[in-house]
DNA sequence: CATAAGCTACGAAGAGCTTCGTTGACAAAT
DNA sequence: ATTTGTCAACGAAGCTCTTCGTAGCTTATG
């Protein structure tokens, strides 16, 4: 059954979350500086308040600075998209979902095997 | 290449994209009755009058009434959110969603292997 | 003809998102 | 000791989303 999170972000929440998930937990000034628009050093700190207020980061002094750290695996956000796009636009059918994958030009042979060989895996362990 | 749409929806946008995509046509009366949450009669017709706007739907008079279709397909929007999905919280690597999927308990033996018939199929035409 | 019913158009109000300026605290540099 | 720099807190302003009430039009109904 797993927990009903409804982990979800807006695209600035985003960017920020992406920002201490490649970079470990970051001070605002790192993340800004890290960030590819350029942003006011309060419109960071703002979102990452927002972000804490909701709870999706946590801070810790240090010097006179905090430095904000995920609460959320990135794994979980997805997984929580997903989701929901699954539901909202795929009819609730994953399958709809992965045959659109596969059937998409860009994915090279390569990742296709893979899959092939992952879906394999998963088959045998079913029995 | 395909064209940049970046077809979007909001929350309740898509609600009634949803009615128009299953139903097809439809007035606002009936895309109202088909919704699952009880909106007004004008709070249907002021998202339909937003999605005509932004160009997702259009209309033709019947009668007194207005009939709106879409003007976008369902499928579409699906690759569209589903690119936005793997760039924004699967670094840009299909194959890392499709791991996920795969993975995930709920997805039938059925399915799988349905799947995988898909890939051999798709692999096989690559050659 | 008058009234009721069914429509669309308009606009407003509250909530959330995004952006940033200003303020006030504190420390480092002159 | 005064100035400069770095930081968090606060709040405001503009935008979108969501919801709906009211107004105004047109066609049926009494």
């Amino acid at each position: 059954m797993s927990s009903s999170d409804a982990v979800r972000f807006t695209d600035r929440e985003l960017d920020i979350m992406t920002v201490l998930w490649e970079r470990g937990a970051s001070t605002v000034a790192e993340v800004r500086e890290a960030l590819s628009d350029p942003l006011a050093y309060t419109t960071v700190l703002t979102i990452l308040r927002i972000l804490e207020e909701k709870g999706y980061v946590g801070h810790e002094e240090e010097g006179r600075a905090y430095r904000y750290h995920t609460l959320v695996a990135r794994k979980a956000a997805g997984q929580s998209a997903l989701k929901r796009l699954v539901d909202g636009l795929f009819q609730g059918a994953p399958e709809l979902l992965m045959a659109e994958l596969v059937q998409e030009r860009e994915v090279p042979e390569e990742t296709l095997k893979k899959l092939r060989t992952l879906l394999d895996e998963r088959l045998e362990e079913e029995s």
